[in-house]
DNA sequence: CGCATTCGTGTAAGCGGTTGCGGCGTTGCG
DNA sequence: CGCAACGCCGCAACCGCTTACACGAATGCG
């Protein structure tokens, strides 16, 4: 049927260990041989099978990305950066869409994983911590996006720094009483730092981040809707609001169209990712590169499925703020 | 090292025949047998080899994704329909993405797919006719999205059809110079449906679909502000401007911002896609059901694989025309 | 009650590579 | 010139599972 390792060595009189060796271009072979087999291999338009090679070696050449979503364009986004740096390694990639850890029951992979594949990325909710640790067991080397994990390494922005440059951005405006479209109620993580960030910010201005500037948005586009709603419906709605995620000021500003309410004029938003739509919707933001930390967590794993374990362990990616129609000054009409 | 089924025949006292029978639900294995080689199994928390089960069997349980992007918001989504049904029959998911075939030098995946999937699913731009033929030849079971191929099961709109809605829509509304953004200069057999589909619905009201009315959008956000923008800089600009895609129609958005023109009340603007993002720039747009289009190809796929050749080849989903802020009635001042 | 089935299980031959080890022929060095 | 070292290559033992085939026991049928 289909023609193996051994047709190749008849086919240019050598063993089949010489064929292996000369087309992974192992050393101890002579150059001449080398030459020939691979031409005869060619010839045969000959393919190694991966399963007997796996088989026999224990090397899959495969790494699985585990991530909640495939179809929201942080995750599309870093997959494709973990895409392309895996190519350019000839790596195969797996991807395991687990959904959302808060409902979902979560990494069902952990077991497919043994013998499947040489390393393991894994995107995460923060919300992952508690699976984390049994992912970790099987002892496959691991990078990690969006959580810091001691000994493995991961690829992360400034939480905090991010949630105060976007607070402090409206402080500068001249706002005063900001609001926050935060994730969930549960404190996470990454989550509880952007909100660090923005009450830093806040207390740094002399300014006091009241409960009720505070809505939930669930990171999504329908959440930030209701989100901003709620703002809105309070007595004395704030004058500008920070959301921890585009999608969320996307849904922010729907809210606002609905109110009749023009986002930057009336109300200000600022927000965190640099969604791809971030500038169509003029929304001001802060920046984080995503298919580079998708890069980087790929080509941190590939070092240290070599063995090469001196990499660094924690990295923190740049984030920038992008001002745009979003956050205009406000007039100084009734300030303090 | 790790446990194999040596270890779980041994503990169980049979043989490693009985434990892959009994382990893998077939037949001809007693009841009680089963039960217990499950138990041990399951105690020595036994996972089996995949490289050997597939060396031996054949079956790889996993099939490949080839697509263009991973990033963009129709690829993401499909696949994301796609893992929904891989992962519920328990296969994996391995992610091709091979660029735009215009520009990169295209499914580099062939050689790579013999013998390391039992099936493809493959996510094409038009442009790929060419290379399919290749694709093909592997022998492999294979389901299309977005492209017809005899005797390969395919899942497309009604492209003509969704043109001819987008266009209709805007000539009910009373326009009659309607521009058209489409994609690539070249035509290709989806995006030519798509124009003739415009075609059609013109003539078929008496208008003539001038060559001046058309600009090329390369279905990008800033080819498609390009595009709007070139519409605008004629002397007689279109009131109304169909666009192929939704991302190209943002663009148009965009530029018409630019320009200080209100979408809806100053020009018309409908596009193809259903684009998640399209009610929040409230755009009228042709919707298509993207994530069902990646399962009913994976599911074709499924059934190709076990070998059910019954299934339908042809399957044209339906698209359904979602009217929104972007296209209101002209007012009939200078109705001709 | 004898014979053909059926059932449950074991035996063992692969599946198609990889790789440690050893052999042989050359070359290098003293 | 002798011996060690090295380069090139083949042998063959795996890697861990699947499955055709064989076999004994239990069952069904006439």
């Amino acid at each position: 049927m289909s023609i193996t390792i051994r047709d190749v060595a008849q086919a240019a009189g050598v063993s089949t260990a010489t064929v292996s060796r000369a087309l992974r271009g192992l050393p101890h072979v002579d150059p001449e041989t080398r030459e020939r087999v691979r031409r005869v291999a060619a010839e045969l338009d000959y393919v190694v099978s991966p399963s007997a090679s796996r088989l026999a070696s224990g090397r899959t050449g495969t790494v699985a990305v585990i991530t909640p979503f495939i179809d929201r364009w942080f995750f599309s986004t870093v997959l494709s950066g973990i895409s392309d740096v895996l190519q350019e390694s000839d790596v195969d990639l797996l991807v395991y869409e687990v959904g959302d850890p808060a409902t979902s029951p979560g990494l069902p992979a952990e077991r497919r994983l043994r013998g499947r594949v040489d390393g393991v990325i894994v995107v995460t909710l923060p919300t992952d911590a508690p699976r984390i640790a049994d992912m970790l067991e099987i002892g496959l080397p691991t990078s990690f996006i969006g959580v810091r994990w001691p000994g493995v390494p991961s690829v992360c922005i400034d939480d905090a720094a991010a949630g105060r440059m976007a607070t402090q951005h409206l402080i500068n405006l001249g706002h005063e009483r900001i609001g926050i479209i935060s994730g969930r109620p549960q404190a996470s993580t990454s989550q509880a730092s952007r909100a660090l960030g923005y009450v830093t910010a806040m207390k740094g201005a002399g300014l006091t981040p009241e409960s009720s500037l505070e809505a939930h948005g669930y990171f999504t586009v329908a959440g930030g809707e209701a989100a901003m709603t709620s703002l809105l419906s309070q007595p004395n709605p704030p004058t500008a609001v920070f959301a921890m995620s585009d999608d969320m000021a996307f849904g922010a500003i729907r809210a606002l169209q609905r109110h009749g309410i023009r986002p930057g004029s009336d109300i200000a938003i600022a927000s965190i990712d640099g969604h791809e739509l971030s500038e169509l919707l003029d929304l001001t933001t802060v920046g984080q590169p995503v298919e580079q930390m998708g890069r980087i967590a790929a080509e941190a794993l590939l070092a240290r499925m070599l063995g090469q374990d001196d990499s660094a362990d924690e990295i923190t990616v740049p984030t920038t703020l992008v001002v745009r129609g979003s956050t205009v000054p406000v007039e100084r009409t009734n300030a303090g």
